[in-house]
DNA sequence: AGCCCCATGTAATTGGTTACATGATTGC
DNA sequence: GCAATCATGTAACCAATTACATGGGGCT
């Protein structure tokens, strides 16, 4: 059910309304963590709404309805976070590929990690300065801008992978036809 | 529809019963990359086959069926594999709460993150003689072991994880008390 | 007046989990 | 003979996607 664990944390941001939170997994969140639809995320703030881990804490124009956290939110939140079950729910197209590039002939293995190694490049590029820009403008001591770790992980991910494509495009060897000479 | 294009990549590497493929989900794949359970394995196997992507290629004891692709079955992997979407599905229960770390009072933060850096710490313990061992026993020029990759990129990724942890450990700051002295 | 975006919802279908159900074979 | 594991399936329920549906408000 981490739908709602993603909402509850979406909230201890600030309150918003659905509408706000559909366009927040439009970005890094539903990109990288968690994807969501609103036709999915207003009938789970209703049963929140319900079971009192929030409130409409204010209604405004076109029926907008801004939700705020509840104490029983924050609670159930927290818990959440700090319990860290054995098995945790995973379902990651891009992880999948990356498992599978040995099903593919050497050839096109090769094809595929050159596209992902170009791929990561170029979204390292386009990371590093919104982050070193983010840093320069934020004075040590004051609390980190939302979202700053989450993009120090992003970057660090593709890092990763980027890394990863390299030394398997290494390991598998220009030299390996599939139709000997 | 992902699971199917698992399916695919797993009996990319040789026939396999749905007993068989169940098992291979309740190891790295199933723990990183794609979960699937058998009640839903067999109904996509007979799916899979009536779409002629697989056949039954041996029935043994107990009716356990082989499965084996076909060339159907080859090229849509390799048109998946080679043919990347724009947005991918995604839905890690991880990452979720790596994005969320920032919603929680930074006391509990640096709990988490403490807690994050020992579990990948122990992973990369775990990991790493398990791939040395394999490379030690292997030849170079001979094919890679299959899961050789997915091995590697698991390491890495804790390795980008752990080094993600300290790194904002080292952020968030020790000196952030929730209550004023 | 008209367009774009804000804003919320429901319905139909597909995908996934948990629980139910059954039985054969192997090894002891 | 018994237990463990191999082996396959279905049913009920929950989660998620896609499509349908409606209308207010701000801006020009």
């Amino acid at each position: 059910m981490s739908l709602r664990h993603a909402l509850l944390g979406l909230l201890a941001h600030g309150p918003a309304s659905g509408y706000d939170l559909t366009r927040a997994f439009d970005g890094s969140i539903g990109r990288y963590a968690w994807q969501a639809g609103h036709s999915r995320i207003y009938p789970e703030l209703a049963k929140m709404a319900e079971a009192g881990q929030v409130v409409v804490e204010e209604t405004g124009p076109r029926g907008r309805k801004t939700y705020a956290l509840t104490a029983d939110g924050h609670t159930e939140l927290r818990r959440w976070m700090l319990h860290w079950p054995e098995q945790t729910s995973v379902r990651d197209e891009t992880v999948l590929r990356m498992f599978l590039v040995q099903s593919l002939e050497p050839d096109d293995a090769r094809k595929l990690l050159e596209g992902i190694a170009a791929h990561c490049a170029a979204e390292i590029e386009n990371l590093r300065p919104v982050m070193e820009a983010d840093d320069a403008e934020h004075t040590p001591g004051d609390p980190l801008p939302f979202g700053r770790l989450a993009g120090e992980y992003g970057l660090r991910q593709y890092e990763a992978v980027h890394g990863w494509a390299l030394w398997s495009l290494e390991r598998l060897g220009s030299a390996q036809p599939a139709t000997r000479a």
